[in-house]
DNA sequence: AAGTTTCTTGCAACTTAGTTGCAAATACTG
DNA sequence: CAGTATTTGCAACTAAGTTGCAAGAAACTT
């Protein structure tokens, strides 16, 4: 149990690296969906090259250990799936004032039903609005 | 009734323009949320600037006629807001196979509940899976 | 209807997020 | 520890969207 980050590794039978282990700490540190840039920045002065971070979340959205998606804006956000059931993320906020993406996890919502012949991967929501704090700064 | 385009921009108080009215023409005609290159494909042959394109589509979301939104990409979509009601846009679905997002009319979900002190603007719902097509091509 | 003003358009150049090819470096296997 | 297959970083590239600016077109004013 020390090191989640290898053992999700080690369940995706990837081998073990620095790279991919700085990013995969990155994700589980944090709560909300992040860039590459974040993940970059959150890794420290000797951060993976941002071609090895795209390469490594590639890989861990096809393992399924992560869930990528456009938010608010034409540039991805990588999250973990572990907060995900089987064919629904958790809803997420984005403020339209201060651009603040978060999860609302625990929450969650039916699955809507789809025409006959369809079947579904994932459901996702993303909600936009005016988030507490910036309710409070006007 | 005979130009609903016309009528849009003269709600939205903007001038009657050419390329304004090409591209309302398209989104009005379309079932499914358009990109800017779309949009040019369908005003044919002298279609407006891309350049024109987006700024209008700004314009047309600053007025809320037009709902932009990110599906499964980095590229923007664009559609009519007529179609969905206050705070909830219809959900989308995208195939995972042949790249094809739908719209789903007519299908609402419970508005999330928020907590405290947030505002909603607009939920988005959005689903992926495999179409019906898709599905029988296999 | 002509002149004036303000808004709109198209072009070219730019920005940003993400991708590709390739050689050097590193993890695992026997 | 040597050998192989995978992974990494770099540089160059691509694609979507943006910006500045001069020319063109709507609408408003006489």
């Amino acid at each position: 149990m020390q090191d989640k980050a290898a053992e999700l590794l080690h369940s995706a039978k990837l081998r073990q690296t620095e790279p991919r282990l700085a990013i995969l700490r990155a994700l589980l540190k944090a709560d909300t969906p992040l860039t590459q840039e974040q993940i970059a920045d959150q890794t420290g002065p000797d951060a993976p090259n941002k071609t090895t971070i795209y390469r490594t979340l590639t890989q861990l959205v096809e393992k399924n250990l992560v869930h990528q998606a456009y938010l608010d804006d034409r540039t991805a956000h990588f999250e973990l799936a572990h907060h995900c059931s089987e064919h629904q993320c958790h809803p997420h906020f984005t403020c339209r004032q201060c651009r603040q993406t978060q999860c609302l996890t625990g929450i969650k919502s039916p699955l809507v039903q789809l025409p006959k012949g369809y079947t579904i991967e994932r459901q996702q929501i993303h909600i936009d609005g005016i988030c507490e704090k910036c309710q409070h700064r006007s």
